[in-house]
Parts: C-alpha cells; sequence; structure tokens
DNA sequence: GAGTGGTCTAGACCACTCC
DNA sequence: GAGTGGTCTAGACCACTCA
C-alpha cells in the first residue's frame, strides 16, 4: 500500500512494497522527498546561499520521478526553504538576500514614501549566563542551561526605534562574542547562519501593549508612561527547534507593525 | 508562442496560436484558468459555501487538461479562495466554518489553554454618513460618497476586548440596519457574504501603540492612559477590491496579538 | 460502486541563464 | 547549445466520501 524510499530503488508502479504488511507510516512520495531534503538542509550538506543539485539529478537519487522532486521543491520553496530561479537552479534560502529583509523586521514608517531605511545599531550588551525557567521553556532547555543574552536598540535617522533582549541557546553560539557583534554588518539572522550555522526559518509573535517603565523610556528616549508595542518573538530553526527568543520593545510614533492576513 | 484560452477549444499541442504575432498577454494556461475561476467567483456563479464542477468537468470546459485546472486550483486553494476536499469535491471558501475564525480575529487569551472564547457582541452605532477625506481614499471612493459606519465592542466573559469602528461602502450594504447586526449570530464577515454578497479574502493591518483617551477607556473600561493597541485594518474583497476598513483599539491586559512569521 | 480529489509517472516543449 | 526550472499533457492508480 505504501512506497517508500529510504534505499534506493526504482520501481514504476505505485504500491510496490506492501508485502511486509501494514505500513508503519503513511505518506505520499513527495512528502518522503521533503523530508529527506530537509534532512540535507538541516545536516549542512546544503548551506545557505548554495546551489542544490538539479531536479532531475535529485530524481534519480531518490529513484522517483522530476514530477515528485518537484512537488517536494515546490513545497519547500513555498516555506522559504528553497529559491527556485529559472534557468540557474534551485538555492538554499538566505538571510543575505535584500528582498528578505522585511520578512521579520515589520517596522516601516507611517509615510509609504521610500523606506530606504538605514539602520543604525548599537550593542548594550553580550554575555552568557544561565536560563530562567521561562527561557528556558520556550527554548525548549533545562533551566539553569547556558544562554547567550544579547541587548541592543535600532536606531532610524538617529531616533530610537527597537530595544530588543535576545536570548539564544549557549552552545551552537558558542563564539558569539560583542567584538564579533559590532563588526558584522548587516542582519543578525544573517550572522547567525554564516557563522554559526543556525538559520530562522519561522518565527511566532506575541504582541502587545504596554506602558514605557523609566528604564525603557531612557533606552527609547520617549516618555516614561509612553505606549510601547511589546513583541515576544520564538524564532524556529530547521527541524521545528525554537531557536532564539526575542523580547522587543517597538516605538511606534513615526512607524508601525505591517502585517497581512490572508 | 502564447496560447490563450478564452474561446473553448481543444489543441494538445502548446504553442497552437502563434499565427496572429506577437502575444498581447504573456501568462502561462493555468494562470488564465485561475482568472476564469476568479470571475466566476466574483460574478457570483459560485456562491461561497457551494461546491464547484468537479476538475474533469472543468478540463472540458476550459478545453485543458485536469492537470492544468489542478494546478489552478490549487493555488486559489491555497489563497483560501477556495477548500478542496478529498472524496467530496472542491468547494467555495467562506466565513461560515468553525476553523476560519482566528484567520482574522487575532486575538488570544494569554493562557494558552483551551480557547473555547465566547464572545459577547454590543453594537453602539449602525448609520450612514457621507465619506472623510482618509476614509475614501482608504476604500478607493471619492470623498463625500455615502459609507456604512459600524461601532461596537467585543465582551469576553464580561470584559471588553475589542472596540472597533468599522467603515463599508454604502451601495453594496444597502439594506444593513442595527437590527439586521443584532439579529445575526455569528462574525461579521459570514453576514457579508451571506446577506450582501461580498466576501472579504485577505487584509492589512497596520498596528501600533496608543494611551487610551477619556471616551476610549470608559469603552473599554480601562484607567485612562493604558496602553492599548491600535489596529487598522483594511480588507479586501474578491478583485483585490477594498471593502472595509475597520480601526481598532485591543485591550491586550489577559490576551495578545498572535502572529506568525514564515 | 460511482465520483471526487490526491499521487505518481513519463514525455514533450517552452522560457530563461550562462558559456 | 547545454542545462535549468516552468508548463502542459495523458494516463494510471490510490484514498476518501457517499448513496
Amino acid at each position: 500500500m505504501q512506497r517508500m524510499v529510504t534505499p534506493i530503488h526504482s520501481g514504476n508502479a505505485p504500491s510496490a512494497t506492501a508485502a511486509t504488511g501494514v505500513s508503519p507510516v503513511f505518506s505520499p512520495l513527495y512528502q518522503q522527498i521533503k523530508a529527506l531534503l530537509t534532512r540535507s538542509l538541516q545536516s549542512g550538506e546544503w548551506k545557505p546561499g548554495e546551489l542544490i543539485p538539479s531536479e532531475a539529478e535529485l530524481a534519480l537519487r531518490f529513484g522517483v520521478s522530476q514530477g515528485t522532486v518537484r512537488k517536494a521543491i515546490d513545497e519547500l520553496a513555498a516555506e522559504n526553504l528553497l529559491l527556485r530561479r529559472q534557468g540557474r537552479g534551485t538555492f538554499v534560502s538566505t538571510h543575505h538576500e535584500e528582498q528578505v529583509k522585511f520578512r521579520f523586521l515589520r517596522m516601516v514608517p507611517d509615510s509609504e514614501s521610500g523606506q530606504a531605511l538605514r539602520m543604525q545599531r548599537q550593542f548594550l550588551e553580550c554575555h552568557r549566563m544561565r536560563a530562567a525557567a521561562d527561557v528556558a521553556r520556550l527554548l525548549a532547555i533545562k533551566p539553569g542551561d547556558m544562554v547567550l543574552e544579547i541587548r541592543r536598540i535600532l536606531h532610524i535617522g538617529g531616533e530610537p526605534l527597537v530595544y530588543e533582549d535576545i536570548y539564544l541557546q549557549g552552545a551552537p553560539f558558542r563564539g558569539l562574542t560583542a567584538e564579533r557583534l559590532e563588526r558584522y554588518q548587516g542582519p543578525l539572522y544573517a550572522l547567525f547562519e554564516s557563522e554559526f550555522g543556525t538559520r530562522m526559518v519561522r518565527a511566532e509573535e506575541k504582541i502587545r501593549a504596554v506602558s514605557a517603565g523609566p528604564q525603557e523610556a531612557e533606552l527609547l528616549k520617549v516618555p516614561v508612561g509612553q505606549a510601547l508595542l511589546s513583541v515576544e518573538r520564538l524564532a524556529f530553526s530547521y527541524g521545528d527547534q525554537p531557536a532564539e527568543l526575542r523580547r522587543g520593545l517597538y516605538s511606534t510614533a513615526h512607524h508601525h507593525y505591517r502585517n497581512a492576513l490572508s
């Protein structure tokens, strides 16, 4: 009933492996291919920005038709894990592309004119610490495990826009230091993927409105009591593994959080 | 070079219509089919909740293969315009389904337990008026054109959660009255689609943090100056036509706005 | 059992990129 | 021109729903 692809084979007819009895897993071939491709991404066989083998070659490797590989790649492309370019091939998505920059930073200026937002970063903190209970729970680690905490402010046109408190699992980000952060130009997620092999794939955010306390007011240069957006983001890496917790305060005086419901 | 599907025909080979010279429009067949299907949805040939013809029948009608129809339907299903159900057929999406209720209302309780949110609606206002300049611009109508304004509060467990100020184009919603709103059980968008033939398909939201003024504080039963989410939503109907403007204030004391970045 | 969408295959040609 | 993804077709069988 169920055809498994794990050992390479090349049967043509569907339902060629029913001999063993009840199938333990029940998923279409293209889902199995998709899982195999994801595994190659996760293991680092193909790194962000790199070209993966052609559809024809993958079809040969897995012993399935090109159409089946195509459907698997289609879904991975829809999830922004892969990027197809006609005539060139299929590439592993990366946070280094211009176009992707606004997928995770949703703040846009109220004036809808050209949003050539030149952003300045100011790092306040970068140190290792033991994870508190709530942080550990969200990152799926044990309380007391080592985490890396980064605090920073994003400025735009000299004005503070975002204050963020970022928590990363300690182990994968061993070599990450304040100097490293200062030196690197570009999005944090680009640094994470290039230097530490952790690519953020998707995220969930919880948004609230809060009043600025004394410290926050000073950091964002707003009056105490000013209404701010509180954004808690949990970002996931390849295997839906939580990899980053981010607590942000956004000043919405001249910018807003843009969202599309579809 | 380009095959047009407008007049029904049944050629097998691609590139069967190059005789006329340079093709004016340049789009794949399945996109043309998709446009035709969208037109049938827009014209009301198939109404929300109804079953559309089978893939085979559509393929016959348009003179293309079933695979081509399938690809067109795939995209429409991905955009939530159609809903496929194996063994039963393809249906026009509707706001009457339980599952869809949280696609446009993004507030969820902070306690992640069972979110059996029983919501009470309180309508404050429902009247016709002339559109102000900003409302007219967003709704793509002329300033001074008639619009319908609805104001309401959503309560949960007796506590006010959302205050909304809603603007609709006057013409399509001619018969909408306060009594009609009171009598109808279920989401507003379900009422709009069932009774007025306007189905909201997607929306864009701009989110800010604001402080409650005196009136807003009283409506939402919060202290003056309390931080609230300000959500401005522009909702679009079938042809990407703006159909509703909604300005909301959300109380985030015990709930938050949930968002997925992917 | 008839009808529907879902999967899989095989092969053809098109559009695009790069050498 | 070679190689890639993109489109289109035709036909087979599977999984599911319902009468």
